[in-house]
RNA sequence: GGGGGUAUGGCGCAGCGGGAGCGCACCUGCAUGGCAUGCAGGGGGUCGGGGGUUCGAAUCCCCCUACCUCCA
């Protein structure tokens, strides 16, 4: 067999399928469509919707080799020889056209005319009673008998989901010789062990699987074939794993010699660089993709698989930063099919630089908190680590279970894995319980019931704001009630309501529902179940009843605030995409009348040009003033409009597009202004951090930034006229008064202290000798604790064997220091004890160390009568404490 | 949305109720033929901001801000 490279395996298969008449189309984003996966896992998601038969291709036949990642097997890569967590997927694609009398044969074609592997070691597997997938194996392709091995469902049959379009598949293996062999005597084709290789999968998609497990069969039969490249890779270039093909060896031997390691000397360092390969190929192509580290989803994946490689670098000394170097390599490996990784090298290199950089700090934070534990451990001879350290490390510093165990391991000691599963378990019941108690203001069974009876409410809202209608429901207390009273709060569901419920971040509407003999105020409005509208209300005179007529108004003002912030934030998101980058993606918003918020991703903090910018977009669409074209059509044509926010959608569904004609296209079914010059000024009043990778900002416009901008006009009229200078010149200005201040502050100390000094001859007249130390006193005012021990510095220094007492008077407080030399500590005196008596005196405390105490009292103290007092006293506790 | 952590000189950190320190960097001087050189001296800090407890707070408590981190 002829040696391949991983590249030239690529291009072979898709030529080979081109030959055959499909398409070749380039891989698709590892961001699938289909909201339920979190990354594109196979071949053939991007095709699932012509499977599902919601969507007519324009091809019928498809070649392609897709990126994938997966991450459920994550704690076996660089352990096995198979495991990735970023792969390649060659496939062939086939709906309503060919099926298995050309899929089985091309594949044999494939694999021994145009790759060369060795007929006699291909095996198959088939479903079964799949006798039609047998006739072509056996009578077609002329495999023998012997080696096509029928399965049962768990191996041979394929399911999409619970229910649709299945079918059975044909796995073709490969042996590999008796030297791949696990050794167990049942080794045979169908172990799992790497003799018997399966390189790939043929799937035949004929039923529908209908609701109580029947099958029927499909109208148009479908293939879909799924290989990995890096297996085929191994097989051809006969290498014992995946990581010894050309598409990984380059990469481990870059993280070898960055380490200075080489591959095959130790388990654990091979185990590490081909952690390190697999993950950096999976993180570049996720940047790629538009993906950034953060706290959940896709981002949360990227970002452990980041930490992963990092703490595996760690492991054969990789201390610093070393991703980036195998960037280079990678791109020779993987870029002529790629350009994604070559048109976002800078992204790709900010994202991964940064992000280790991160990790790396609070690694070492982490580490000393560990390692200290680590020798309290080893003092105490104890062998297992806590799980609630285990989990703080986790916690907080982000360590995975994994390293702490590591790094255990190397002190000989185990973790308490159940500790810190309970702790992890305490935390999630923690955040669990609360956001329990935000949720609850309106729920339980009585809107279920209520919705099973009226279904959806009609909200009108979008055209009127009031609307004659009538009250189908009243609940009170979660009951349904048939009237309700002045004073009373009421919730009420209308026929049909102008009133907007709080959904997609923006808030519920409020304002009244009357008639002539009652009147309610509405305070919130919210979805009860399903689309059915709930108003909650007081009734503020008069009577409600069941099935009253009445007129809904809505608060008008309040709704226009709430508009003008709608539309803004959208035109913030269209502009914080264009300054910033095509990776910001809405995270969270609220809209309220007040004001809004919009939560985005990024990984840095805005410079305060880039907020001035993006103020500059949006309001220069602001001062445009277009009307904004507001239309309702299906999900494809609104992709093909470009509109973002495209998540929580389905297929099919009828969605609502706003647009800023010339700017900005976005699905949304919130309330917005006509033109976006009724927006007024919009002004971004913060930008600030909500976790790694996430920004919030808020903003206000039409009367909120009127409002602001008058407070703040007040404000600096008001700076002005104290500093009298201009605006423009109040910080040079407060920064020249501080600069002013600290260094008068600083003279000042200096004079008091030099004065002080000046007069130390007279203070030193004052020593009494009590036994073999000289006490020292002196008297002051205004002298803070600083110079005090300045001044007892100058006097012990020039008395041997002294304890000096200082004294001042500072207002209502009294401040003492007392100070003893060496000499002196050690004939017994102790300035802590010693000033704690003579504090005492006064009605004070205090204390300190042998050499160095202080003392406060707060009560005014007479002082001058107490001088001698204080003397003599003080005299007399020194000589009881040197027991004299 | 909730929990935990961190914030001390230009940088990296220690101190965790009683004199604000260490290493690197910086300045000055000395030594050396020379050095990623040695020695001596020095400058630089509202101990993130505000409030409280205390005779006394970088240190304890509360609030705020920024950053890190986990859960949802």
């Amino acid at each position: 067999m002829q040696y391949r490279t991983g590249s030239e395996l690529r291009e072979l298969f898709l030529r080979f399928f081109e030959s055959k008449g499909s398409r070749r189309m380039a891989s698709f984003s590892l961001i699938p469509d289909d909201p339920t996966l979190l990354f594109t896992i196979a071949g053939m998601v991007p095709f699932k919707l012509y499977y599902l038969g919601l969507r007519t291709p324009e091809t019928t036949r498809v070649a392609t080799s897709q990126k994938c990642v997966r991450t459920n097997d994550i704690d076996n890569v660089g352990r096995t020889a198979r495991h990735h967590t970023f792969f390649e997927m060659l496939g062939n694609f086939s709906w309503g056209d060919y099926f298995k009398a050309e899929a089985i044969p091309w594949a044999w074609e494939f694999l021994t005319d145009w790759v060369g592997l060795d007929r006699s070691r291909l095996y198959t597997t088939i479903y079964r009673d799949d006798e039609e997938a047998f006739r072509h194996w056996h009578d077609v392709v002329g495999l023998p008998e012997e080696r096509i091995i029928r399965f049962g469902q768990d191996e041979n049959f394929w399911f999409m989901g619970p229910t649709g379009p299945c079918g059975p598949c044909s796995e073709i293996l490969y042996d590999q010789g008796p030297e791949f062999s696990c050794g167990s005597p049942a080794c045979a084709p169908g172990c799992s062990c790497d003799r018997y290789l399966e390189i790939w999968n043929l799937v035949f998609t004929q039923y529908d699987r209908q609701e109580d497990g029947s099958l029927l069969p499909l109208p148009k039969t479908n293939i879909d074939t799924g290989m990995g490249l890096e297996r085929l890779a191994s097989v051809v270039q006969k290498v014992r794993t995946d990581f010894e093909t050309d598409l990984f060896l380059p990469l481990i031997d870059c993280a070898c010699s960055l380490a200075g390691i080489s591959y095959g000397e130790t388990p654990r360092g091979d185990m590490a660089v081909r952690v390190i390969s697999d993950h950096l190929r999976a993180v570049a192509f996720m940047i790629a993709d538009g993906i950034l580290p953060s706290n959940e989803g896709r981002g949360y994946v990227l970002r452990r698989l980041l930490r992963r490689a990092v703490r595996y670098g760690r492991l054969i000394g990789l201390d610093e930063p070393f991703l980036l170097k195998l960037l280079p390599t990678l791109d020779g490996l993987m870029a002529p099919p790629y350009r994604e990784l070559v048109d976002n090298r800078s992204t790709i290199e900010q994202v991964i630089d940064l992000e280790e950089r991160k990790f790396g700090r609070t690694l070492d934070q982490g580490m000393n908190l560990l390692e200290a534990e680590i020798d309290v451990l080893r003092k105490e001879g104890g062998q297992i680590l806590s799980g609630a350290v285990a989990f703080e490390l986790y916690d907080t510093f982000g360590f995975p279970f994994e390293l702490t165990e590591e790094v255990c391991l190397e002190a000989s000691l185990s973790v308490d894995r159940s500790g810190f599963d309970g702790a992890m378990q305490a935390q999630r019941e923690r955040a669990r319980a609360s956001s329990k108690v935000a949720q609850a203001v309106v729920s339980g069974g009585v809107y279920d019931d209520l919705y099973q009876r009226l279904g959806d409410t009609a909200f009108t809202g979008y055209v009127s704001v009031v609307e004659e209608t009538k009250a189908l429901a009243l609940v009170r207390d979660g009951r349904e009630v048939d009237e309700a009273h002045a004073g009373q709060e009421v919730f009420l569901v209308l026929e049909k309501t102008p009133f907007y419920a709080e959904g997609g971040g923006q808030v519920g509407d409020q304002g009244r529902l009357e008639a002539p003999g009652f009147r309610i105020d509405v305070t919130d409005t919210v979805y009860g179940a399903g689309k059915l509208i709930v108003h909650r209300g007081v009734v503020a005179e008069g009577t409600v009843t069941k099935g009253a007529s009445l007129k809904a108004v809505i608060d008008e003002e309040r709704r226009w605030a709430i508009r003008r912030h709608h539309t803004a934030t959208h035109l913030l998101h269209e502009a914080l995409c264009r300054v910033l980058g095509d990776h910001v993606r809405q995270a969270g918003s609220i809209v309220r009348p007040e004001g809004l918020r919009f939560d985005f991703t990024h990984f840095e903090a805005l410079t305060e040009e880039q907020i001035v910018e993006v103020e500059d977009i949006v309001n220069g669409q602001i001062l445009r003033n277009v009307p904004l074209r507001i239309t309702f059509t299906d999900m494809e044509k609104a992709r093909a409009m470009g509109a973002k926010a495209l998540f929580d959608e389905k297929y099919g569904d009828i969605v609502r597009v706003i647009q800023v004609p010339g700017y900005s296209t976005e699905l949304c079914g919130g309330v917005h202004v006509d033109s976006t010059g009724d927006i007024g000024l919009f002004k971004i009043t913060r930008e600030e951090g909500i976790g790694s990778g996430l920004r919030r900002i808020t903003a206000v416009t039409g009367m909120a930034s009127l409002k602001r901008v008058q407070a703040l006009f007040k404000g600096a009229s008001a700076l002005e006229e104290l500093f009298q200078v201009e605006l423009s010149e109040i910080v040079p200005k407060v920064a020249e008064l501080q600069d002013e201040i600290k260094n008068l502050r600083k003279d000042l100390q200096g004079a008091t202290l030099k004065a002080s000094l000046a007069d130390l001859d007279k203070y030193l007249a004052s020593r009494i000798n009590v036994g073999p130390v000289t006490l020292l006193t002196a008297f002051f005012t205004d002298l803070d604790v600083d110079l005090l021990r300045q001044v007892g510095d100058a006097m012990k220094s020039r008395v041997p064997s002294s304890l000096v007492l200082l004294a001042s008077r500072n207002g209502d407080d009294l401040r003492l220091v007392a100070m003893a030399d060496e000499k002196a500590v050690q004939q017994g005196a102790h300035a802590g004890k010693f000033i704690k008596e003579v504090a005492g005196r006064f009605g004070g405390s205090g204390g300190g160390r042998p050499n160095m105490a202080q003392a406060g009292v707060k009560t005014t103290v007479e002082l001058g009568a107490n001088v001698e007092g204080l003397m003599k006293d003080s005299a007399a506790i020194l000589r009881s404490q040197l027991g004299l």
